[in-house]
DNA sequence: TTACATGCAAAACTTTTGCAACTTA
DNA sequence: TAAGTTGCAAAAGTTTTGCATGTAA
């Protein structure tokens, strides 16, 4: 555990708006001036593996990164590019309709809803 | 509709596997020699904004395209990777618990399972 | 004819990697 | 010390764009 390595996480712990990779890179220079880009792409990968985080899929541009706390969805204003976290409870019963259609084992899934947050829709 | 955006989305909706743009640019090219991954690129983006096609969010490397039929969600097979279409009906109880715990109003979403495929089970 | 689409090549962006030097445990 | 990590810069991969030419309606 490098202070680079430290500082990611902490970064990631902190931001809770589903940073890029940059956006991590620009949180964490303050602390640790002579970090490179690289070096967050490498601990990013490390904590992804290791459980600590989460890589969010891309719809465009830059993948987003996620402090594991608990499995949650996300909904996206399409508006404003926000980003919050859901959080429902687990269904058995989708599981098992799920593999019933398809023949897979079903180990996860996640939601992602696309909607119009409460500022954007105010204007 | 030029030859090559009428080559694309027939491209599309034959092909079942989820292509990325340069899956379409290899099956269009035989029909259309001198088409360019440019083109492709160009004419998926209109698709896209017209409603004819979906991009999925990309895990890693390239971006998916979907021609679109209904709403579906996908499962993928975290052995090989296919990606299968699975049907759902909507729930609107769902919506409104999203719509009471974060104030967004919910337009659409979809799930993405993760699982394993019968022929990666039996393996 | 006029607006839009194309091919090509270069550029823009995101992410990964080789390497020599340096740290961590 | 041995294994793992860093900074830097270059490379790899995907997607977009400028431009002159060509095509559709």
């Amino acid at each position: 555990m490098t202070p680079q390595r430290a500082a990611v996480l902490e970064a990631l712990s902190t931001c809770k708006h589903h940073p890029t990779a940059e956006d991590i890179y620009e949180l964490v220079v303050r602390k640790v001036p002579r970090i490179s880009l690289g070096t967050v792409y490498r601990n990013l990968q490390v904590l992804v593996d290791e459980g600590y985080a989460t890589r969010l899929p891309a719809m465009e541009g830059s993948h987003r990164y996620d402090r594991v706390v608990a499995a949650h969805h996300h909904i996206v204003c399409s508006g404003c590019s926000r980003i919050v976290d859901i959080h429902l409870e687990d269904d058995d019963s989708l599981r098992e309709t799920v593999e019933a259609q398809c023949g897979f084992v079903v180990n996860s899934h996640r939601t992602e809803f696309e909607g119009t947050c409460g500022e954007c829709a105010a204007k």
